[in-house]
DNA sequence: GCCGATTTGTCCGTATGTATC
DNA sequence: CGATACATACGGACAAATCGG
């Protein structure tokens, strides 16, 4: 990304990050950030407001600009980002292995076109997966690919990361996604293929993924074992 | 609110939410909401950068706005917003009601104030209540608050709704949240003063809220059973 | 209480870059 | 290649909140 408004959010925020600005204080004045990255009072306005919805700073109006981050809160977990399991297991340097258990090419029947907003009658593959973490079956992954628009999905690659695989070798942008987390008892499908031990319930995250043209190419719902499961967020309190 | 971009936001949000721009369609371009809302090009912009922050649209470089949001796709939980147990309950439609259990004050130990980001030595409000919906005891929330920020809380304001009385009475305005999702095992407290039947895990939300100043006034920790819980998020891939 | 300096918040008009068709 | 549409950036203007004298 070559973006100056980017360029400038990533430097503040490396600079609230390492302490240089540091929790509770106030940032230089827009006046003064203005001067020290040569950029129009408008540019800079965007890196704030980047700022502001990762929850970095609070902007006080008539005041100044209040960091609310601290350095102590290391993000463990990507906030507001997607990230695919590999990435997440290479930051936090566990092991990691994928599972294949299934895939297949379905049709979506009326009911799966209303669950999860594909087109009825198109082909779908579908893949089902258990995550091994440091040795335990820990989740288990369902997705649903829009066949034409992520085609050739195979054993290896389900194996791999078809994140790596769509973006990489399709040249796919994916560019938002939308989660819903919910709490589930674990089905008997759960219990055989996962590693629960006495625990019955499971978070499960269902998303839909949408690339750059706005097209949804991906339903998935990932079962997590609980005791592993962590998510980390940002809201703002809506204006009335 | 009454910026020119949250209504320009809004009059679009309701137009793709009443099907007037459907599923999937792309939204008329740039130049024409420009003409239809008579503001600048920048202001229509935000706008737009809204509804994508939302999950409402997927802007496609030199094609168009399209409308990923589905008309069927009710929103029973706001997106990325904060609403209190009592909102909550009022757009659903059901009986809630809460109980305090404990309301005290404390004094900021070293291990808290690491822990929340409160400073050392200062007195915070202690408040523990259980939350009950459609009769049954589902959630408990212990919440601190910083006590020269929310002064003079009371069982009775603890039993209504705190957010009101900072909101309302207090004139506070809360402005941003920051929150963490994890699966705990339920503790013999969370048996007592639950109504868990079988269930033993409970999903927990701990929560950092900050008012328009940047100020931490709250932190919570708010352990759900699990089989009600439900978390809406919309997320946007970082460009790397 | 008022005024003026400072600082953030909103909006406009314009110019240029880049992707799509 | 040209037309269209989104993306980024600039500079200027005014509004609104804060604070100190």
């Amino acid at each position: 990304m070559k973006a100056r408004y980017d360029a400038i959010y990533r430097d503040i925020r490396a600079s609230i990050e390492d302490g240089t600005y540091p929790y509770q204080e106030f940032l230089p004045s827009e006046a003064e950030l203005v001067q020290k990255y040569s950029c129009s009072h408008n540019t800079l306005r965007r890196a704030l407001a980047l700022l502001r919805e990762q929850g970095f700073v609070q902007p006080v109006h008539g005041k100044g600009v209040r960091v609310i981050h601290r350095e102590a809160e290391r993000t463990t977990f990507a906030i507001g980002e997607i990230e695919s399991f590999r990435e997440v297991g290479k930051r936090s340097h566990v092991a990691t292995e994928t599972i294949v258990l299934a895939l297949e090419h379905i049709t979506a029947t009326p009911e799966t076109a209303r669950a999860t907003g594909f087109e009825e009658g198109i082909d779908l593959t579908s893949v089902e997966r258990v995550r091994r973490i440091g040795g335990e079956r820990l989740i288990r992954d369902r997705n649903l690919f829009r066949t034409d628009s992520v085609p050739g999905i195979t054993k290896e690659i389900a194996e791999r990361s078809i994140y790596e695989y769509i973006e990489g070798d399709l040249g796919l942008r994916i560019a938002m996604s939308k989660r819903t987390i919910t709490g589930e008892r674990a089905t008997a499908r759960d219990r055989e293929v996962l590693d629960l031990d006495d625990v019955d319930y499971l978070a499960v995250v269902s998303s839909q993924t949408f690339d750059t043209q706005g097209i949804l190419i991906e339903c998935t719902e990932s079962r997590h074992r609980l005791d592993h499961f962590c998510f980390r967020d940002t809201a703002v309190r809506q204006k009335v």
